[in-house]
DNA sequence: TTATAACCGAGACGGTACGTCTAGTCTTGTC
DNA sequence: GACAAGACTAGACGTACCGTCTCGGTTATAA
């Protein structure tokens, strides 16, 4: 099997890659992903087909780090030096920390600059194993660990039981407003959100 | 606007219906989602494409009804006398029921038959608001009341806090599952699916 | 080899082929013959599809049946009863007689409700040697001998020289005409037609 | 009414046209040219649709090249170097020179390979004005001149009248086989053509 | 006078081709 | 050698018709 070299990163023009992102993540958000495609987004860009082809392999590949690119950005132009590391906050009072946070994420997910790619990943990740994998590795997980720390915290302050695994526990907030996101499965509020927490830090069997 | 007029259901042919339904599921399990097209679907089920663009609208249109169709005959096929009524068992130990269920859709999640129709439909609707809705009155909301039910009967049992809301209180453990399976980020296991619910009824917070 | 039964002619609805017979004329002229459809002539003569496969062969075939229908109506209408013999005029001079009838013909050629099926028969006639057998024989044979029958007379007069074939001395001044309509290479006037009977009769050499 | 950009011909692949011709041609004379397709035309001939589209707007301008294509090979695999100029013979006597070039016309007449698409070419013409404008300015008229200039010829030798018009005066032994070819009204032979050059060079009636 | 068989309008069916669009590869000329 | 441009093979899209078939309904002889 002959393997095609590889192309020569030094070489490789940013202002092409600016533009590829500018455009696929523009495309994404006016016409949708399905009727987003690899011409229509080299032609946005001012670029040849080749160009894309060389250094990715795929439209999702495209836009995952078109969008990772766009978060970085956004996080440096948004964040506060104390943010900077991007945290979760601790007031020492967990509830509202969560509520805090959650919130937030809400906001997000409804601005459609961040809606309309979010949900292309996560729809190309649902349906396909390997991109999944980068997905996660590169986008969900390392958000998901900023809860865990949080988490970890309010187990040394003795706010969360000693015996609960961190990263599960995460998911009693965090995936059912994701699932309430990606699948439809119901409205988005604050109050939606405040009740998460409550459920979650308290149980639903009576005390 | 010109409307095409309704095509005439009383002379619809059953046996295209079927054709139609066991080859797009059977490709989608096969080829993938992304791959299966309504040309492919009309030739292994020797049919005209016309056939399906007559009756539905897409792709996942199709789909939709042949795993709701593939769904209403396991149904049949499988569930006892009493599951008929198809609900979730109450023997009056609520944590014992929803580990059973979970572990049951644990199982059922991971069977290829049902997984690769599943993931197409969720990514799908992921991306298309209108499908979306209809999966979900359609697929994911019938199944999502049962657990209402279940709750509603615990609360009157006492066994459930009587100011929370069971169509939320659900997600804390139905949502984790559905989206470490949906986006994979994380592994389903029997334990698992036990410690959510653990986690769900008694809380994060010490008692 | 099963053969269909033939259908019962006596029991054939006339309204329906008189219908058949309108929509086909009327599409080939507004449309053109290839836009021409049999779907399209049933749906505009009120037909079942059917109807036209259980009396004809083909969309040529309808036509044809169209345009001699039409062609008996026309005769009928117009003709005096002398001419309803329909033949060509004798008035003693030949060339005169001749001239009449090729400026008539001209303008009969021009007229769209007899250009565009005629174009449409001719077409199908050039491409497919079945069909013309029957153009030539129902629709152009008829009316080429007339032309012998005149050529006859005037040989009988003395004013056509004895040894020449009719038959074939008619194409002289008839499948000019015919050319040029049919393949348009070159314009349509009564100069021209009455050019061609001078030198058909007279030759090309100097007396 | 938005414009498609001309397409580069300097990067025109020339073994797709080739390939296109060939397969164009051989599918009329095979098949017909009702069953000549051009999703058949690119499947013989290895080629992608859009190759064809791209150069061409429809079937009939396809074949029409391809058989303009032929023609051109066929003048110089055949022709004697004087005949290279490609003109009637001109041997001082008119009728011997035309009886011989329209027995030579009979036999490429009969030859499969010329007739099926020459036919196709025919009848597209009758039916489409714009198209018959193409056939006529770059097949037929160019023929039809070699005529003009022969009898022009004549006219100076003194062997054919100065009062009559060349254009038309070939029509008169022309136009009847051109007209018994397409419409089929009668055989072919070279009986027939020498009569027709009689007739036509000294007229139907008697001297 | 009914039944019964054909024609009839309607249109669903399995197919085939249309003309368009995009995928992913390859080629050409520019920087 | 990366790049913009775009021609190339391949094949799916959704539409339009083909010619066959099935369905009720409506006549028009034959029982």
């Amino acid at each position: 099997m002959v393997q095609k070299p590889a192309p020569d990163s030094t070489r490789r023009s940013e202002k092409s890659r600016r533009a590829i992102y500018d455009a696929a993540l523009a495309l994404v958000v006016e016409a949708g992903y399905a009727k987003t495609t690899i011409e229509g987004i080299a032609a946005r860009a001012g670029v040849g087909k080749q160009t894309i082809y060389r250094w990715w392999s795929s439209k999702a590949d495209v836009l995952l780090e078109a969008f990772l690119d766009l978060s970085e950005q956004y996080a440096e132009a948004v964040a506060t030096p104390e943010e900077l590391q991007y945290g979760i906050p601790d007031t020492g009072d967990l509830a509202a920390d969560l509520r805090y946070v959650l919130r937030a994420t809400v906001d997000q997910l409804l601005e459609p600059k961040f809606e309309a790619p979010s949900r292309a990943l996560a729809a190309e990740g649902v349906v396909d194993a390997q991109f999944a994998a980068q997905v996660v590795s590169r986008l969900l997980e390392p958000q998901l660990q900023l809860y865990v720390q949080r988490l970890k915290a309010a187990q040394d302050a003795g706010d969360v039981r000693h015996d609960i695994d961190p990263r599960i526990a995460l998911e009693l907030f965090v995936s059912p407003l994701a699932q309430r996101w990606l699948q439809r499965t119901g409205p988005l509020s604050y109050e939606y959100t405040d009740a998460l927490v409550d459920y979650a830090l308290y149980g639903l069997a009576p005390r």
